[in-house]
DNA sequence: TTGAAAGCGTTACCAG
DNA sequence: CTGGTAACGCTTTCAA
């Protein structure tokens, strides 16, 4: 194994060009008043030798790396990748933009590690998202000096200066389908979950059995244990078994795939069945009928976590957090004549 | 509770503990050979003052920073974030999962940042995906002595042991396709490509105009200009507009968003107008009718590409690259019986 | 105008 | 077994 050429340093570029060090850094960066003579003699040696600067040498001098971490907590046991969903992936997008905007890169962090691996990252601040109840990492990071925008909850004990929060009333958003849903007529309401650790999951959930309470309903739920894209089916399919006259997705449903469940289980929506799923995928605008669908906000959500989690790095003063409202799209699928539902209640 | 300002440092600890920085370091990585007692009072020591080590000053130390930066290169002039195109964001999954799975973080590059600003980020390795025709960044990271892996153009002069690729036949994956639709009766086929900077536009769509050559047809081309999932309507419907037997299209486009498109302009597929789209999208199996797709793999390539970077950065020698061959899934979009195929030759 | 030297925070090598 | 010291590569302060 041959060890590539030892990298040309500072140090060799003063020797070629028979200045110090420091000559060479003022030239380089612009600082410092060199005479132009000088600056384009050390410019040039530099170029020559294909000198560039060590990147890492460079952050431990700054004593910042321009770096934020982006973790999603769903399934942290399960290591997987998310950023194939349209909820995680439309968030990487605008957390990415976000931050490249001010400046700073994105790393990608896994949903689990061995350990605390994660604080080995030379990370300026982390956004982590759908967090788990009283989520570790949160605390690791926060200890560890490195500043977190999360959800309060995964915040509740640790407010001080290196944390922010971006959240929602999950349990508002819940209640708001399920009485849409039942403004048109739903009675036998099923909930598609999903067995992740994300608090997100077990508020919503929590709430939808609430509301079942009030309303003298049985709570029906399937329970989504795989995560990614294909992990649906089975309980869409056990949803359906039940018997439903609605179906309300927690979890995030191919638009397409829900329809075709739909269909292979000889039901018609929104005729004999009503469907609003939590979902960011633009196509369920254009399926037939259309879905109604249920935004948790992705794009503006991670603008306002990588804004907030700068505001920190950069000693900036400022809310304490945001809270957002879930957007409801009543589409087709939800949606029945006044006629009908006249009829039904 | 503890001033969070000052971060604690090695040194610290050391003081507070009685001991030496060595010490301190041994017994908190379990190096060394200490007392248990030592250890034990160091880490108690370490704990209560809720020391974390430097992260930068490890990597500084390590001469590595197990972070592998990935960059997509379409557009490169329109700053813009790739991630929420099933190609890409397959692409970002893959990787990062190969990339965990061997103890390295990724870090989403920009398309176009100013001047060479992104070899400031500490990167052990690169992933240029869909590079410009001679891409000046594989140069730079390149001539910075970081690894990178791109396709055989981007690598064409620079070859070394700091680099290998990952590439297709797209001329070759062009003509399958339209070899297929010609089969198939289709005899005025427009291409839907995209005013990208990325080669695999140029490449793809320069053998489509030779195939219409070959074949005496007139190349009918439409563009998309502006990056992102919205950009394909307008090309789309321009393609419409030339009253084709049969559309190609090179750019990722919404398996329902296509459809939907050829609903308005009154054609059906493939009764009237034979449809193949490059995409990612799964979705594309489930539409009516089901969509021929051509796959660049992102899944494989990346896997590919990651493993590839990882073996320079760790010095493993193999092969110098890998050549993929694209996937064509013919569905019900581009299909037609062999009566109708009879009838229309 | 230039350069020597002092950090940045860590780990590794040797003396003691 | 322990601890001083050097080294990682750079920037910046401060003297000459």
């Amino acid at each position: 194994m041959s060890r590539p050429d030892p990298r040309v340093r500072l140090v060799d570029v003063a020797r070629a060009a028979g200045v110090s060090k420091t000559t060479v850094s003022d030239a380089l960066n612009g600082s410092g008043r060199l005479p132009d003579a000088t600056r384009d003699h050390v410019r040039e040696t530099a170029r020559l030798m294909g000198y560039r600067p060590n990147a890492t040498a460079r952050l431990l001098r700054a004593g910042h790396t321009r770096l934020l971490g982006l973790a999603a907590r769903e399934y942290v046991e399960t290591s997987w990748v998310y950023t194939d969903m349209a909820y995680f992936s439309q968030l990487v997008t605008a957390s990415t933009r976000t931050a490249l905007a001010h400046g700073y890169g994105v790393v990608l962090l896994p949903t689990t590690s061995p350990g605390d691996h994660w604080v080995n990252m030379p990370l300026d601040g982390v956004c982590v998202v759908d967090p788990v109840d009283g989520d570790p990492m949160v605390a690791d990071f926060l200890s560890a000096g490195v500043p977190v925008v999360s959800d309060r909850r995964a915040l509740a004990n640790l407010a001080g200066p290196l944390s922010r929060w971006v959240d929602f009333d999950y349990g508002a958003a819940t209640r708001t389908v399920l009485d849409h849903l039942k403004s048109q007529g739903a009675q036998r309401i099923v909930l598609v979950s999903a067995r992740s650790t994300a608090s997100y999951n077990a508020e919503s959930e929590h709430a939808y059995r609430d509301w079942c309470t009030e309303h003298h309903l049985d709570p029906m739920v399937t329970m989504v244990t795989i995560p990614g894209p294909d992990g649906v089916r089975l309980p869409v399919d056990e949803a359906l078994a039940m018997h439903p006259d609605a179906i309300f997705t927690l979890a995030e449903v191919s638009p397409l795939m829900l329809l075709d469940a739909v269909r292979r289980a000889g039901r018609t929506a929104p005729d004999d069945l009503l469907l609003v799923c939590t979902s960011e995928d633009p196509s369920a605008a254009y399926t037939d009928p259309p879905l109604s669908t249920l935004s948790y906000l992705p794009k503006e959500t991670s603008e306002a976590s990588v804004d907030l989690l700068i505001d920190i790095i950069e000693g900036r003063k400022g809310v304490p957090g945001k809270l957002f409202d879930a957007h409801l799209e009543v589409r087709a699928s939800s949606f029945r004549s006044a006629a009908r539902v006249d009829l039904l209640t």
